[in-house]
DNA sequence: CAGTACGTTGTACAATGTACGGAGTAATTC
DNA sequence: GAATTACTCCGTACATTGTACAACGTACTG
């Protein structure tokens, strides 16, 4: 398992499970104890309690209660676990009517409508979506948040590509907020121990003579974060400039 | 080795690595028989032939020479190798002088050299950041980085925030291209098999009364792209969109 | 009742990072 | 010079992962 993706094994197959359909042929020998849903469900609540690395078919199989092997009866590999996980995240996730308001205010509450979904399970971040499950909760995920550019005057292939570019914001931010997190849990040194132990030869390496401007931007922007990186305000920061980057689209420049 | 990432162990011992400083306490025992560059280079090499899941510690002992274990006394793990990986990258990119260009065309050609980086080493754009590489690779890179945004009006703390918006916004665009790719690559399933092997369920299931706006604009784009995601085309508009909203915090709105 | 396809599971394997300890070597110390 | 010490190199071993395979039991079909 070399890293985290989605999208293997036989496409139909995944996408009969995604939509639930199945198999037509009258099914012989004993009935499933369990249903996907319940296989699905054990491994969000594991993902969203440990991580993505503790989703092990192991640790699925033990939470729902069958043997490891068990679980290939219900689902082809972990890669389709994972877009069967990442689907049913997506359908979960709230589509209140926002028509009235503007677009802006639309296109800001869809990013903050996935920054919750990140919060809510961080590992969605994480889960590389080479080809994305189209499944069912993409599928009314991508249906809603199209409609936040209605009225935007953007034809139908600037409209995708705006949706995209808003996504992939809100997705890279919510992994690096994931990776600053992780770094601080896994690496077993506080920040201020981290800092201590390298203040020293970082006096002695960083000369301002050398990186004049580095120093000093970098003491500015640590101060105001307290800290050497703060997702929440990187995500801000981000958030203003994407908007005012769609508005000059929008209104024209 | 549940993710790639970088920044684990002592982070002093990390640091000394990074800038190349010896222990200052004489070394007794033989010589080593190569040197840390030799290990590094090595390891870049294979990343960049083979990706990131190619880089186990085996197959840089291989490509080096020596046994397995005998990189643990280069460097004290893999984390800290990827560390070593990185900040030599950085290292080794262009920084021409631009300072006659007006901001936009550096911030561009920041981006640029960056998708570059990223071009000539996917795996880049892979590893985690979520404690940086505080080397000699990565400061040289900031310090020239801050530079494009020379003129600009912007302070410290905003100039760092624009870079780090800048910096992001092209590791996603690269992480989705090598998504893309890996997808292509490791399913075994074409695109054109792949969406012959989906259509009839497809087509029974995406019913345009339920999901008017995002059949069409799928369509729509899926048409304009030759495929259902072309991460070139995402990063053009998103680049665009990137120095657009750059220019409305510079110029004022 | 016989046959067949399916659910469940124990065992097993290959790949990974790296801990441990042994063997050899060179610098330091007596 | 001899003893000690610290270091390089490496063979072996272990835990963890996804999952292939085959055995065994079960319920539906004929």
């Amino acid at each position: 398992m070399p890293n985290h993706r989605s999208g293997a094994g036989d496409p139909a197959r995944t996408l009969r499970l995604l939509w639930r359909q199945p198999d037509e042929t009258p099914r012989r020998g004993p009935r499933q104890g369990y249903s996907l849903d319940d296989i699905v469900t054990a491994a969000i609540e594991l993902a969203d309690t440990d991580g993505l690395d503790a989703v092990t078919m192991r640790a699925v199989a033990q939470a729902v209660g069958v043997a490891p092997m068990t679980l290939y009866t219900y689902v082809p590999g972990k890669a389709e676990l994972l877009d069967l996980m990442l689907d049913a995240s997506y359908a979960r996730m709230p589509r209140p009517d926002r028509s009235g308001e503007p677009w802006r205010a639309r296109v800001a509450a869809l990013a903050e409508d996935n920054r919750k979904l990140f919060a809510a399970h961080p590992w969605a971040a994480e889960v590389g979506t080479g080809r994305p499950p189209l499944g069912p909760g993409l599928m009314a995920k991508y249906e809603y948040e199209l409609r936040a550019f209605d009225g935007t005057g953007l034809d139908d292939v600037q409209r995708d590509a705006a949706l995209t570019y808003v996504l992939d914001f809100v997705r890279a931010a919510a992994r690096a907020a994931a990776e600053a997190r992780l770094a601080r849990r896994e690496s077993a040194w506080s920040d201020e121990q981290w800092w201590a132990a390298n203040a020293p030869l970082l006096a002695r390496v960083l000369d301002a003579q050398r990186y004049p401007t580095a120093v000093r931007v970098g003491a500015a922007a640590g101060a105001a974060q307290n800290a050497a990186y703060s997702p929440e305000q990187a995500y801000e920061f981000g958030l203003a400039r994407v908007l005012d980057g769609l508005g000059v689209l929008v209104d024209g420049a």
